[in-house]
DNA sequence: AAAGCCTTCACCCGAAAGGATGATTTCAAG
DNA sequence: CTTGAAATCATCCTTTCGGGTGAAGGCTTT
């Protein structure tokens, strides 16, 4: 966060070096033009941190509850289980075949396997019908 | 962090580029302040959205479960399912592989075998997981 | 820059599961 | 008594799973 700030402004003042030179040599003008510039880049530098806060916050909102579903998401992080991990467990208790799946998330067999390898170790189950069933105890799925 | 700089440093590159480009194509003069502005302002407002997009993330969500089972005796009827296979496909929905099931029925891993295959028929499945999701759609198990 | 996850993919090997078919025994119903 | 469904077990063969290992690239955090 700090980083992004003092890269952002490190930037600005870049460019307004930048500009400054290229009036030099081209314009000689007057130098209020580098105010101009560094105070629109700064407000629509804010703007636009605003407009993506709202664009992430809107896909954020993707509030999904089915019937009597309430996502656990503590356990989930507590298990360590990644988000990839998790789209494999749902599409898994959906009764899809490995090669299914990779098909469905356009990735090789070998990464779905590996997938649910991690996650029956997570789990602590050693087949795809143990962790099935312990995903909906912990109310990882619904 | 690399790639942020990166971009800073590409944007800024294409930038004056371009701007120095087209001063020496066509406008020999100023004028080009309100463009100056314009292309700042762009450049800023989509840089910091990008920004605003990385620096967030997160979600919530809470629910509750209620979970009552009636036995559907009917569509157990009507799928032609027998007391064995049902019995099965109960072990089957717990984890547990053909072996075991074998192992708790008393019975040989042959048996269970057969018994799974026709309940793969009769439920018009072709994987177990399948089998379990659609006997709790039907209520043939909790 | 370094250490650490996440995601992706690969190869190998053995175990489990699934499909097809046939056979025996038991038991209830026609 | 004959028929048929259910339950039992078997063999053969193919596919899917699961386990182990390694590795490359990206992003985050320190």
């Amino acid at each position: 966060m700090k980083k992004i700030i003092l890269i952002y402004g490190a930037s600005l003042a870049v460019l307004v070096f930048l500009l400054k030179y290229l009036e030099y040599q081209f314009f000689a003008k007057d130098l209020a033009l580098e105010f101009y510039l560094a105070v629109i880049a700064i407000l629509f530098t804010g703007l636009g941190i605003w407009a993506g806060f709202r664009l992430t916050r809107k896909k954020v909102v993707v509030v999904k509850m089915s019937a009597d579903f309430v996502f656990n998401e503590r356990e989930l992080d507590r298990l360590g289980i990644s988000k990839r991990e998790h789209e494999v467990l749902e599409w898994m208790a959906k009764g899809l075949s490995n090669q299914e799946i990779a098909d469905k998330l356009f990735v090789s067999l070998n990464t779905v396997k590996t997938h649910t390898s991690n996650l029956f170790l997570k789990l602590e189950v050693s087949r795809r019908t143990q962790a099935i069933q312990k995903a909906k105890e912990l109310s990882l799925i619904p």
